[in-house]
DNA sequence: GCCGAAGTAGACAGATCGGTCTATTTTTGA
DNA sequence: TCAAAAATAGACCGATCTGTCTACTTCGGC
């Protein structure tokens, strides 16, 4: 697999559990088994290492979502899908995305409060494509209280709120029943 | 006010903009004027303090939350001013809460995942406490599609999302987009 | 077989971490 | 007034932090 991506998945698997500032870069390195010098021979500083961890969770996240919902007719199925998916998260039963931590890019976003750092622009990056995803499937739905834009929005807005919830107060049910107040929207 | 308050004070606004485990005691110490023995007076350890920065945001912001709240008709208008007063702590009108850094409670189980620890499980608290207070003004609205617990829950949540996505996104009209939401929910 | 790239272990640097300790000064209240 | 309590400055501890450096080994392509 490559040193590189070897750090990166051990980095993002510690990160996400125990924050970034939390890990230090030896634990990494004990962990992925690499010399301390193969670490800086791919990466300038510990800074440049959090940005490709977000990037690669970026990848990881947007691709697994994506590819459920598209398992569903696009549209409303694949909207109520999207909370049926986060539920699977939430419940641990998405191996891929690691044990529930809450949303890695609000935790990261957390510890990188500037907006204007590279790391917390690549965390709203990723949360705009996510809105993407959900506009798309909201333009094909017709509904003459709510555009498209508006209706994203909301299961934006309830699916944000599920996951900090879960995260949080450890409501495992928190997506269950935020898809339930989204079916009523729609 | 007391070294001890001054602490506190001092730790909540650093921990708030830079996150807990980036801020060491001797800033805290440096920037409160205090010295360290003192602080070691008041508290354990730092987590100690950790946890009576908890405490004091709790408080700051529940009470200046139900203030405003209180200020309007119990029920559909109090809940809708809930919206118009996060919108007011988003774009920084409330000086009392500190600049808007998302919510501290949130960043805070970002950075104390484990749901068992004193911390995690303060901040969990003080959600309840939010809810318990938006559970109420439900009550007092009869509402055939939805039950109080079930409308309670969902403008959770749409608060929530609105708090993550301003702090992330930096969407400034993220709370007046949820009141949107949640005015035709009532 | 050989050369250069890549990876290794581990010492090292300078700073900072949370926390302890001592010795002195200030504050406070009976 | 005077003693106890509280706060001070600052040295000190061992551990850890990010990052650099050296010297040695492994490995792949020509």
């Amino acid at each position: 697999m490559g040193r590189r991506q070897d750090l990166i998945n051990t980095a993002l698997r510690l990160f996400y559990e125990h924050g970034i500032h939390a890990v230090g870069i030896n634990q990494v390195l004990e962990e992925a088994g690499v010399a301390k010098q193969t670490l800086y021979n791919h990466f300038e500083t510990k800074d440049s290492l959090v940005e490709a961890v977000v990037e690669q969770r970026d990848s990881l996240f947007f691709d697994w979502l994506e590819q459920r919902m598209s398992s569903r007719p696009a549209g409303k199925e694949a909207l109520l899908e999207m909370f049926d998916a986060v539920n699977d998260w939430i419940n641990n039963r998405v191996p891929t995305l690691n044990r529930f931590y809450g949303c890695f890019f609000i935790n990261t976003c957390a510890e990188y409060s500037d907006p204007e750092h590279p790391v917390h622009k690549r965390c709203a990056a990723h949360k705009a494509r996510i809105f993407r995803l959900f506009k798309h499937h909201a333009e094909s739905l017709s509904n003459s209280e709510m555009d498209a834009e508006e209706l994203a929005n909301a299961l934006f807005l309830l699916k944000e709120g599920a996951i900090v919830k879960a995260h949080v107060e450890g409501d495992l049910e928190a997506a269950v029943k935020a898809r339930a107040i989204a079916e009523r929207m729609m």
